[in-house]
DNA sequence: TGTATTTATGTTAGCCCTATCATAAATACA
DNA sequence: TGTATTTATGATAGGGCTAACATAAATACA
């Protein structure tokens, strides 16, 4: 017997003595069916071992039970957490999980080909992560094609996609204002690239903290990084090149944290005692460096899983047509040995 | 006009003057079409820019133009050096990538659950990373169902499952004559976790460069870890606290030997002068802490879209049903600053 | 020139489900 | 008890595509 020539919805309708609707209207858990009768099929469906086919599914019902999660080059890190997260909750809604890679984005000629490709898989539904969410040309494309769409960390130009942000603003000013609280006034910044709206919003918390403070702003202090580990350990080592060299450093992410770590060990700054180094999101790499990071956790598991829901919700039959809009408030500093009372 | 009411086969075979057969013909490939049509054919899809209903042709065809791949607990940089490959290549033939993380897997009972939920989506076939790749009861259900399989990793039990393997008995020898060369006799091992056949091999390895080097193997300088930075730490502990420490350690991958390092540096000792430390795999950590790692440079990349090509051929239907095994010899050792010349 | 062979295209049926409408049974209400 | 309403089930018709077979056109060969 040849497993991959599976069950089929009449089966179980023959053998529950039943019709295929009744199946089906058991399958997608609809009301309109005696509880006897439930019991029937599902006895059925669980005696012949049946799985509906998602394929025909999509096509009767217009539905695919698939959900896109488009990303372009993101940090490993916060792509497996979004991921993991992600995935686990599909599986809990049944749906599943489709990657795209935009990777080829990058040239603009290029956003239309995108959309095509992912036309061709039906989609019910489509996450972009940043900095994807900011890009409007490819917003645009995909609001013309009328894919629901769930934009993460975007705040801006979302009057019409969904969001699922977190206050990254008032995240960096609490963790500037423990920087501040542990002793320090002279607090490098290392920003994120521009094309991510939370980098401007870290910035925006570091600026308000210092301001609360009664700390002057100095624009020597600030630094546009890219997110990555280089980048980070370059500015590192900018930084500690100045004439009066920051005595604790924020730095708009984990990895380039890590870089200004590295940057200190390899000039022999002791980290945190000559300089505290803090990050922002929490990702891996933040435990697994020494000294271990203090960091603001982004909780990218609850805003994944709230993407998720969205497009679940968005799906659905009963549905008002307005975006969604959730801020995740969960604002948690994680203390490490990166950072001490300064001496 | 809503561009969700997409344009159909129909259409274009109205559009182009000839029958859906011919333009399915077209888009499938064929070779019975003459170059006349085909033109006609294409010209009629770019002008009305049609997209395949991937369900439709699934359901039709047997075929979805899915591949499925599963991973169960592994390390985030692994992972999405791997996801990152993987999707290229899906990309570039056309198929898409639907992720499975099998983190249920690890109550045995479950295992048939697990190929429950696989055979609802219609997989065209399935890659199975570390260590899953060596569960046995896994791969026989899978096997069962009559999944085509690729295997990552996995150099046992693999008749009947195709396979893309690294040579990480050869690369561990090399590694380890590399520190040898380098003027290290105490050689410190850091073995993973006894699941992954890997992990064996690699300690195979280095006992074999060891052996051909006529230095004496001491089973007090290996110690198991798990794979996590954590784990590498705390073994970085005990090894520095043995009476005569090692001059060198070899992990068997790269979170460990940041552990290695953060353990070093904790007590102040110098990598590489006073400990020389070297990991397996290359992921982004690698390079993300500082010294940085000289390690083994996995091909994780090449061997994903390997394990992507196998499953698209063994799809395709020319092929003669015999799994396809792959042994991936590029070997490069990465050499950074985490290892020097014994003073 | 006629038949065999190859090449190119078309016709038909059906993949497995669900939407829609129709019908039947159960309940409500007067 | 009869009619209106609600609840439960069924019959039918595709959704967009391809496999399999059928036919037509082009070429080969005697």
């Amino acid at each position: 017997m040849n497993k991959r020539q599976p069950i089929t919805i009449k089966e179980v309708a023959e053998k529950a003595g039943v019709s295929q609707m009744t199946v089906s209207r058991v399958l997608n858990k609809q009301k309109l069916v005696k509880e006897s009768t439930r019991e029937k099929v599902e006895a059925a469906i669980a005696a012949l071992n049946y799985r509906p086919n998602l394929m025909a599914r999509g096509l009767a019902g217009g539905r695919s039970k698939l959900i896109g999660l488009a990303y372009y080059n993101p940090s490993p890190s916060y792509l497996s957490a979004l991921l993991v997260s992600a995935l686990k909750h599909c599986r809990d809604l049944g749906h599943h999980l489709v990657i795209e890679d935009l990777a080829d984005i990058e040239n603009d000629s290029d956003t239309s080909a995108i959309v095509k490709r992912l036309s061709t898989i039906r989609l019910d539904g489509l996450i972009l992560a940043p900095p994807l969410s900011s890009n409007t040309a490819l917003l645009k494309l995909i609001q013309e094609f009328g894919l629901p769409t769930v934009l993460l960390g975007n705040t801006e130009s979302a009057e019409s996609q969904s969001t699922v942000v977190f206050d990254d603003t008032a995240a960096a000013q609490r963790m500037t204002d423990l920087l501040i609280e542990k002793g320090h006034d002279r607090i490098g910044f290392i920003c994120g690239p521009l094309d991510h709206p939370s980098s401007g919003q870290r910035h925006d918390g570091y600026r308000q903290a210092l301001k609360a403070a009664g700390i002057q702003f100095d624009e020597a202090l600030v630094f546009e990084g890219d997110f990555t580990f280089r980048s980070g350990m370059d500015i590192g080592d900018r930084m500690l090149d100045l004439d009066v060299p920051p005595t604790a450093i924020f730095a708009s992410n984990d990895d380039m944290a890590a870089g200004v770590i590295a940057a200190a060990q390899r000039r022999s700054v002791q980290v945190p005692e000559q300089l505290a180094i803090v990050g922002f999101d929490d990702t891996a790499i933040a435990a697994a460096i020494w000294p271990r990071l203090t960091t603001v956790h982004q909780p990218i598991a609850e805003m994944a899983q709230d993407a998720v829901d969205i497009i679940s919700q968005v799906t659905s039959s009963d549905w008002n047509g307005q975006p969604l809009h959730l801020i995740n408030n969960n604002i948690q500093i994680i203390e490490r040995e990166s950072l001490s009372e300064r001496g």
